[in-house]
DNA sequence: TTAAAATAACACATATATGTGTTAAAAAAA
DNA sequence: TTTTTTTAACACATATATGTGTTATTTTAA
């Protein structure tokens, strides 16, 4: 990846952290649940990590929900 | 990633090979288009690789998808 | 069958995600 | 405020994706 602050790896950050939040989820208990580490939770809400499928797969499960609900609405945050 | 022959990137590079032929390019006409090397192309049709979000952006804008269609069925594939 | 196109299978250097720590700062609760 | 919880911000080792090659195999077309 050449550019940082990539955008989309921004709008990701924040859908996740929506969907977190709407469960009324710590990071701490996100990370439990899809058991990965809690500062890479942060990063990844932060947009500042490139994260990849398997991840994100882990992730979606903990939320229960489909990996492509994950991805919904984010090419609209993307302006 | 400690699983090899991961299903879910097994699934991934199914769907995104699915939708490729759908299209009917070829690997290098999708990986010219998504801006990335033909043989990472490969690599993830056979899901040998866990790649990343802004390869799966670049992926889904060479399609003319969301990421979230990209995804669709997936969980399904995934029996 | 032969030629051409498409895909797979290697190797290898570099960048970066992951995973595990620790400490600081910010936010929420007492 | 003080305490507790939550999140951010560091450092660092390891694993692996990316990117660039080359060669082999497979598939398709002639």
């Amino acid at each position: 990846m050449l550019i940082k602050n990539d955008p989309f790896l921004k709008a990701f950050g924040r859908r996740l952290q929506e969907l977190r939040l709407a469960r009324n989820m710590s990071q701490e208990e996100l990370a439990n649940t899809a058991e990965i580490p809690i500062n890479q939770v942060g990063r990844i809400e932060r947009g500042e990590i490139n994260t990849t499928l398997v991840t994100v797969k882990a992730l979606s499960d903990a939320l229960n929900i489909s990996t492509s609900t994950l991805f919904i609405d984010i090419d609209k945050v993307l302006k």
